[in-house]
DNA sequence: CTATATTACATCGTAATGCGATCTTTTGTC
DNA sequence: GACAAAAGATCGCATTACGATGTAATATAG
């Protein structure tokens, strides 16, 4: 792809990199309800395995991966908790702060999800510097794939 | 950086990947609500200029674009009509079409949006790939920078 | 060229979810 | 020890995308 220059051009680019954006916020969403979990939870998960060193996060750096507001994290993890996906321990050091680690099940969710995610990060990073596919028209109402 | 080959560098690489994404999308609205648009506005507009060559486009294709239900968008063109940045048409060879297109007004606007957002995505872009800074710790409740 | 199916959009009610404001508890600093 | 700052928690709320369903226009079958 030609690097764009005129103020269309670039408008183009920048609707045809929202568009795979976007296209792969979908995949990733329906991947974690097929795995039984909300895209939020899927999200939470990899935040606290990932996102430190240690594979468990406190709910400030849940809300910094996250970017979000601290105490929307707060009910995102208490929603998390209930449907057994991580526990909630108080800090060692600092009692104020919250550890939140991965149970058993959310360890194997995640991980299936990881798979799933793996092929479709590397070709979406690939789409976002050359070309696509650019696919055309929808139809009806129904949902999009 | 190297690529991920264990599940636990997959899972860091992956949190990494999505981290990015959020603080891409997180300046994206913020930069919307900046020029006095709410960030699905700017999406909106962003889909009529830029995701078909002839600078506007229906419901139908807007809904593939922002990969969101046709009666999601009929709602957002709605809201986009009454704040003055969007037109709406009937189709000339289908009557049952809907052509949205910009006002002078949108067009302003989605202008200083794209110049906002060039910069920002050939970074994004970058950073999806290769090596990013990382960074660490937040603090208390505030908003995310 | 009517009958039927399909497409394109609209309407209505609903559930989820992230945010602002505020509060409590714990830690840091002078 | 007093005061400030940080880390979470609680509550109410507004936004928004969705599901289900309806209507008008176009395509297709016979």
């Amino acid at each position: 792809m030609a690097i764009p220059t005129s103020n269309q051009e670039i408008m183009r680019d920048l609707a045809w990199f929202r568009y795979n954006l976007r296209r792969f916020v979908r995949f990733s969403e329906k991947a974690a309800r097929s795995c039984g979990v909300t895209p939020q939870q899927h999200q939470l998960m990899l935040g606290v395995a990932g996102f430190t060193e240690r594979g468990t996060a406190t709910i400030s750096e849940l809300a910094e991966f996250l970017q979000e507001r601290n105490n929307s994290v707060v009910g995102l993890v208490e929603r998390a908790v209930e449907s057994g996906l991580v526990t909630r321990q108080p800090g060692a050091t600092d009692r104020r702060q919250v550890i939140v680690s991965l149970t058993a099940k959310g360890r194997e969710v995640l991980g299936n999800l990881t798979q799933l995610h793996h092929d479709e990060v590397s070709r979406v990073r690939v789409g976002f510097l050359t070309g696509w596919d650019w696919p055309r028209r929808s139809a009806g109402n129904r949902k999009p794939a």
